[in-house]
RNA sequence: CGGGGCGUAGCGCAGCCUGGUUAGCGCGCCUGCUUCGGGAGCAGGAGGUCGGAGGUUCAAAUCCUCUCGCCCCGACCA
């Protein structure tokens, strides 16, 4: 066991912390609030934008770079927009040893200056549509923050399209919540929840907003992802109008959508243990290490090294680049080398000791399971990445294994109020209210309405307001 | 922003109430020897303006005032 992590049951919050600390994932920044994150966390972080990038490029997006300041009167366009995020915003006042006669917002998102960009850009039906995402930091300053999950600064991506008609911003809205949930589920071994948002919790501006809801390890929920339906909401602020067709002017409807690095803050509250991180062979930037071992540093140098190298670039070819690590790290003893990649996260490791080396063979063990298997030289090419998946697949039907069972169905307020009086987890209810009834469902229970799962499409009784032809909703206590 | 707690070595803490040698302890770190297939043992060593400012006193980590910062619990949030 690890000595150095506090057990989940016995204090979740510290235990998150512990993981994080252990696997060198972020550090706390001299700024309150702030975070750095350290080579471990931004090479995970690189392998996830390396998905995401791909999927946006794949459909049709190209990237650009806005900037980080916003004039303060860009955010007051949009009523909703300003009066949700003007609470958590930065403020540069002072510039050049001068008071600045505009003050200038640090981004919290940037809909209000690519507002005003796609003003310029956009006259004509064939400038639309406008696909375009941007990688990059914003702030939100936040009274309580977390490493990952939340923080003042933070990375993420924002997608920013512009489009002719509603069908088509509508269309783009769910083909981008369809991209992070398949990356989501499939690279990082999340089981999403994607849905819509309900009234109290949609995005300040937008008419529509849709999630990936993830469920932690506590059984607290995490939203993932957002993808936002503006309407014409921006493009009235920032007339973003076009001639269509007709030759008639008309404005364009705008879509946004982000997942930022509260994912890798996902990913640890998913999978790990009490012995430390455990990634997903998709996403973990080194997908297994290899650790030559002996007591005798010549047979070491001679023998066991060279294997091991062999065997790291057949395999980094097949898999990708620098993803199969060969552990040099011999001033270590032994058990320390096994605990610092244990809880790293590493999803396999190959030990090659004397013995293995006498018979030609890798133990392999696994992250995740602790497993160990005897694979042999000659085989290494077929079976580790077939290991990989395996624990890949694992890693996945495990999370929803989880979430199924810390998953019930309510039908009134008293036996929602009982599963929130004890662990939590997610409670499907037919729900028709709106954001007062959402507030005191809030104030009695701690829960929030997560989405309405597009998957479930059923209609009921509302569980609180008795209202028929309710849509489904799942609740949960969120981060 | 309200309620509570805490600032003493890199980390975790004791000492403070009742002021008085050179401010301790554990972990970590450094050096050496022995160990080495599952977080080693022994020996030696480095490391502190006791969060900051002011005050009381012959004397302050300790008492008083102010201030800054952090953590936990609430309200607000990707």
């Amino acid at each position: 066991m690890a000595r150095n992590i506090v057990p989940r049951k016995e204090d979740y919050s510290q235990w998150y912390l512990d993981v994080i600390k252990t696997a060198e994932l972020a550090d706390y920044a001299p700024v309150r609030g702030c975070m750095v994150i350290r080579p471990n966390g931004y090479a995970l972080w690189e392998s996830i934008q390396g998905h995401f990038d791909e999927a946006f490029k794949e459909t049709g997006h190209v990237n650009a770079y806005f900037p980080l300041l916003i004039p303060q009167s860009f955010l007051e366009k949009e009523a909703e927009h300003v009066e949700g995020f003007a609470p958590e915003c930065a403020v540069v006042t002072h510039a050049g040893g001068e008071e600045l006669e505009e003050p200038l917002i640090i981004r919290p998102t940037s809909e209000t200056v690519i507002g005003h960009m796609y003003s310029k850009w956009v006259q004509s039906w064939r400038d639309l549509p406008i696909l375009i995402n941007q990688w990059c930091n914003v702030m939100r300053w936040e009274k309580r923050s977390r490493l990952f999950l939340r923080t003042s600064e933070f990375l993420w991506q924002e997608g920013h399209t512009a489009h002719a008609t509603s069908e088509e911003a509508m269309e783009e809205t769910l083909k981008m919540l369809g991209v992070y949930r398949d990356i989501m589920e499939n690279v990082l071994g999340l089981p999403i929840l994607a849905g819509e948002k309900s009234e109290g919790e949609r995005f300040p501006g937008a008419d529509n907003t849709y999630s990936c809801e993830a469920m932690m390890s506590d059984g607290k929920a995490l939203q993932a992802g957002t993808s936002h339906f503006l309407g014409q909401n921006f493009a009235r602020a920032f007339d973003i109008t076009f001639q269509n067709r007709e030759g008639e002017l008309d404005y364009a409807w705008t879509t946004s959508w982000g997942s930022s690095t509260r994912l890798i803050g996902a990913i640890v509250m998913t999978h790990s243990d009490d012995d430390g991180l455990v990634l997903p062979p998709r996403v973990a930037p080194v997908k297994a290490v290899i650790i030559p071992i002996s007591p005798d540093q010549s047979f070491v140098d001679e023998k066991l090294l060279p294997r091991a190298r062999e065997a790291a670039e057949r395999l980094d070819t097949l898999l990708s680049k620098r993803s199969v690590r060969v552990d040099t790290d011999f001033h270590l003893r032994p058990g320390d080398r096994f605990f610092a990649n244990l809880q790293k996260g590493i999803p396999l490791r190959l030990e090659l000791g004397e013995k293995e080396f006498g018979k030609g063979l890798f133990q392999a063990v696994r992250r995740d399971t602790g497993e160990r298997l005897d694979i042999s030289w000659d085989q290494v090419e077929e079976r580790v990445p077939a290991l990989l998946e395996e624990i890949q697949q694992d890693l996945f039907a495990k999370a929803l294994a989880f979430r199924e069972k810390n998953t019930v169905r309510v039908g009134d307020f008293g036996e929602f109020k009982e599963v929130f009086r004890g662990r939590g987890g997610f409670v499907e209810a037919f729900f028709a209210g709106g954001r007062e009834e959402e507030k005191t469902i809030k104030e009695e229970t701690g829960a929030t309405a997560r989405c309405f799962p597009m998957d479930k499409e059923e209609r009921g009784t509302c569980f609180f307001t008795g209202r028929p032809g309710a849509r489904l909703a799942v609740f949960a206590r969120a981060y």
